[in-house]
DNA sequence: AATATTGTTCAGCA
DNA sequence: GTGCTGAACAATAT
């Protein structure tokens, strides 16, 4: 589920638990994780540096340490990092551990292995590679920005956001909420909305983004009015109390209100 | 027991 | 190149 308002929980998690100490150990517990390096590689790498800042930008994660090296997390569809000193602390699917000098643990903990870890210098170059478009919040951070984006796409809106080749952090979750918000179909094609509606969703992006990164974590810290709370087939919708319904987009689940968001 | 879920990547087709 | 679909990846809940 991470996207882009996890990544940035994430990072505060990280900025407040895990930077400033020497790395005295690292352990692959499951080498699939890995993709551009391999468990010794990643070993002789990290031991012995500190992990100086962490950054995000969309659903990666770069922890930058003193040397030249980046470690980058990307964390699939249910991964998180956890941080913890006790072995009976441990999560469950640790599949990377990182033990720093002061007893403590850092652990890339991923159920289904969707996560992956890389070693990088050049974190630009890294984002070329993957073709990740702009960051949504830090980057896409003014609405004609966000036109010019969007004014060369096509296919329908719900599938433009959530590609991340075109801007990058938003994900099944997030895009239904922003259209949601909108009042806009999800199958709508880019080419029909109006200019003012594509600033609506402009808007609603940043809300909902910032939105997430405030509540937090958990979901109970969102507005009532958001359709994340109500999100299941026949639930009422927050706005009219008609019946969420649900359909596939571009082979994505994704949840909205027939009465609300027409196309 | 079959199905849905979540994000990315890749193959095949128009 | 672009858009669309479906499959694959893994493990869990229903």
């Amino acid at each position: 589920m991470p996207e882009l308002p996890e990544l940035v929980n994430f990072k505060q998690y990280i900025d407040s638990t895990s930077l400033h100490q020497k790395i005295a150990q690292v352990e692959v517990l499951e080498p699939d994780i890995l993709s551009n390096t391999d468990s010794e590689k990643l070993r002789s790498a990290l031991e012995g540096l500190e992990f100086k800042a962490a950054a995000v930008h969309g659903k990666y994660l770069f922890l930058q340490t003193t040397d030249s090296y980046q470690l980058v997390l990307h964390f699939g569809m249910t991964g998180r990092p956890v941080y913890y000193k006790k072995e009976e602390q441990q999560p469950d699917y640790p599949r990377l551990l990182i033990t720093f000098t002061n007893g403590y643990h850092l652990a890339f903990d991923c159920m289904r292995m969707l996560g992956k870890v890389s070693l990088i210098s050049d974190q630009n170059k890294f984002i070329e590679e993957k073709n990740l478009g702009p960051d949504a919040l830090k980057e896409v951070s003014s609405v004609e920005k966000f036109l010019e984006l969007f004014s060369s796409k096509r296919g329908m809106i719900k599938t433009a956001l959530m590609d991340q080749s075109l801007l990058a952090g938003i994900g099944n979750v997030c895009s239904d909420e922003i259209l949601f918000q909108s009042r806009i179909h999800p199958k709508t094609p880019v080419n029909d909305l109006k200019k003012e509606q594509l600033k609506k969703i402009y808007d609603n992006m940043h809300s909902v983004l910032k939105t997430k990164i405030e509540a937090g974590l958990s979901p109970d810290g969102l507005p009532n009015s958001y359709i994340l709370k109500h999100r299941s087939e026949g639930a009422q919708c927050p706005s009219c109390g008609s019946k969420i319904k649900k359909i596939k987009v571009g082979g994505r689940s994704a949840y909205y209100c027939p009465n609300c968001q027409k196309k």
